[in-house]
DNA sequence: GGCATACATCGACGGTCGTCTATGCCAATC
DNA sequence: GATTGGCATAGACGACCGTCGATGTATGCC
């Protein structure tokens, strides 16, 4: 399996590089309802730029029919296969396949290659890397850089 | 980081036990047109109700502010924090955080505990561990029963 | 008991999404 | 050049989403 490997290797190199250059917000806290509600109250948040990003590829992913294409395709040989027989496998039209064909290609997560009259999809596996990184999440009580509080 | 290993781990068994299960669809092919369009046309897809399953969490992080939120979460010690100061730092009305954490928790995301009248959220990393062995994909040219064509 | 506070819910509003039919565009074929 | 077929786009429509202010509920403190 080259390409999951490549993966895990992306996972790897997003992880150690992206989420830890977050900047950590100023704490405005000490007003006079300054209360020990909680630990780990105020911490870095995520730019607003990069969340923005990660939600457009996982808006490109919530949609059981987007689900299904992107798993067509990764299953097939080389994860390129044309969409000529999907709108009926799918059960659903042809407009409506090539909607989610381009949301999906919007987002990056696939290529597009016109090969004579048919169009054939390519899956860009580097591009699921980040969501991938995100989802691995910092894990919990990293010291400094990583965790927030 | 014991919980980023320890969804590595969950990454592989459900890899190797969720989607290769799926039945392949029987073909309709043989019809007067059939061209060789392209290679691996007709093959197996995921079930219905895995894809809206899996549709439903990508769904509940195709949000920028979900995003953030539980990143911020899974920053804080042990992956729980309290929502009392979020509104303020997210630039959001509480109302609004309440909605968000409501999503999160229905996707089964974050766990909910009330502790006296403040209420703490936790992530549920196993609860991403699905979601990252789709975005693995299975690997390109499967011989049998993980590929298709 | 009465009050303050943290959170959830309600109702409303504008915006986006997913689907369809109808139509346009382009490459291949006759 | 005319026709056929695969795909994209346009327009329409109902459903859902994200946000807010107002209000309800439950907990803790006086």
């Amino acid at each position: 399996m080259p390409i999951q490997l490549n993966i895990w290797t992306l996972v790897n190199v997003i992880t150690s590089i992206g989420a830890v250059t977050t900047a950590p917000l100023t704490l405005p806290a000490t007003g006079p309802d300054v209360d020990i509600c909680c630990e780990g109250a105020d911490c870095a948040l995520i730019p607003d730029m990069e969340a923005t990003e990660l939600a457009e590829v996982f808006k490109a992913l919530a949609d059981p029919t987007r689900v299904r294409l992107l798993d067509h395709l990764s299953r097939s040989v080389s994860g390129t296969a044309c969409a000529c027989h999907l709108p009926e496998s799918l059960g659903i039209s042809q407009p409506t396949l090539s909607f989610h064909m381009k949301k999906l290609h919007d987002a990056g997560l696939v290529t597009r290659e016109k090969r004579g009259r048919w169009v054939h999809w390519t899956v860009r596996p580097e591009a699921l890397a980040r969501a991938v990184a995100y989802l691995g999440l910092p894990a919990h009580g990293i010291p400094a850089g990583g965790a927030c509080c």
